[in-house]
DNA sequence: ACCTGAACACCGTTCAAGT
DNA sequence: ACCTGAACACCGTTCAAGT
């Protein structure tokens, strides 16, 4: 069985199931040989879609920051600010009941919000793969969703009045705190076996085996605070920078 | 040559030998073979010495933990506050010049400026050796120096006056933006080529191959920019928690 | 106790061969 | 154009054999 009429592979196919792999066993199982196998299909096969198995992390990790809203950022195509994205979640096209209630007033979302929203999008979207968290975090390379990424935040702060300088440090920094956030879970990291927690050697650690049982709302708690954290020291730090003139 | 008189491996040169290998290549680049012949043996001569290699990176993570500084929390066993845990950068023993100008009020350190110092020591553990964070920010998991902070971390907190579970939540966010800010260099994510970044499609990136040769300042203003921001939050929290009592 | 070579079931990738 | 099996240089780990 040697090429088919119709195709058994596609990149697109492959980076699903490539991506399925990874959230359900890590990184360290996903092979071409046994993602071939996944795909019902010999090892070589894949080699016909994509060149190597670096070229397929980078298109699977593009596919998860794919799915952050930038929204709230205002998109340069002309949409207008917080409009939804194609992702879904979205209202049906024909939906005219459920007006918004009260538009304030036009004009860009204050930065704080727009900040604010975008790193929850951002968390769940990275949270929701946290096996490949580490290689999106090396950084947007040539991978286009990141780099729109980083334009949408970087843009929107520089024209809410921060110099550009500043709004670069920002959006390294929340990086910083989101990766950091979506990476592992925090409560998880504890086992949940008391004996680990010796009372000699770890005289705070007690009650540290009942981490693991809360862990969603532990590590959203956190996150959720150092957000909220992070943002009101930025504000006191935009109006320093503002009052001065 | 079976079995020489005086053994030619050891537990610690492994791990310090894979520790290298890391830093200088990458987790990938680390196999039992290569970490053999990197010291002049053959490949299953290390099973004599670690398990599996699961348990070597394990071993190489608490001694890359085991760098951080904790003397700015109180050591437990009686040791006093901002003593030396033996991490270069003490002063020498018998060294009476050179005595604090002025010790404010004897006691423990305040707890921002204890958070602010571990944070940096913190990073600065980590990112020496950022191609193992993902490792380490699973979490604690049985490891003796990670346990060891873990318990620092939130025995200050908590004796400072943090709620216990307010104090999780700090420790988590923490952990968070430091393994997030040593886990890869914003600045180095972004390709030097000026070429990537086209106008057409990022308009606000057009600096950004500059990114890059800035590395170094670009990530520490970053990291202390979010540090100060985090903790001016978080004074704010606990002094909106300490007013209504 | 501590090292060795041989062996097993895996890897990523290339390539000639098939349709 | 797209799939296959064979092949190459790698993996982690086990095990019997040596001293």
């Amino acid at each position: 069985m040697a090429r088919p009429r119709t195709p058994l592979l596609s990149r697109e196919r492959i980076v699903a199931a490539a991506l399925r792999l990874i959230d359900a066993e890590g990184l360290a199982a996903l092979s071409t040989r046994r993602l071939a196998t996944e795909l019902s299909v010999s090892g070589p096969s894949l080699y016909n879609h994509v060149a190597t198995k670096d070229e397929l992390l980078d298109a699977v990790v593009d596919s998860v920051i794919g799915e952050v809203d930038l929204s709230m950022f205002g998109t340069p195509d002309g949409t207008p600010d917080g409009a939804s994205d194609g992702t879904p979640g979205g209202l049906p096209d024909g939906a005219p009941d459920r007006l918004p209630t009260a538009t304030p007033h036009r004009g860009p979302t204050p930065w704080p919000d727009a900040l604010r929203d975008w790193a929850r999008s951002y968390r769940s979207a990275l949270a929701a793969h946290p096996n490949i968290v580490p290689v999106l975090a090396q950084g947007p390379g040539r991978r286009p969703n990141a780099l729109r990424l980083a334009d949408a935040v970087f843009g929107h702060l520089v024209e809410a009045g921060w110099p550009r300088g500043q709004a670069t440090r920002i959006g390294a920094l929340m990086r910083y705190f989101v990766t950091g956030s979506a990476l592992a879970s925090f409560a998880a990291g504890f086992p949940a076996d008391a004996e680990v927690y010796d009372a000699a050697d770890y005289p705070h650690l007690g009650e540290a085996h009942r981490l693991a049982g809360h862990r969603g709302t532990v590590d959203e708690g956190a996150f959720e605070t150092g957000l909220e954290a992070l943002l009101d020291g930025l504000v006191l730090r935009f109006e320093r920078l503002t009052e001065r003139s």
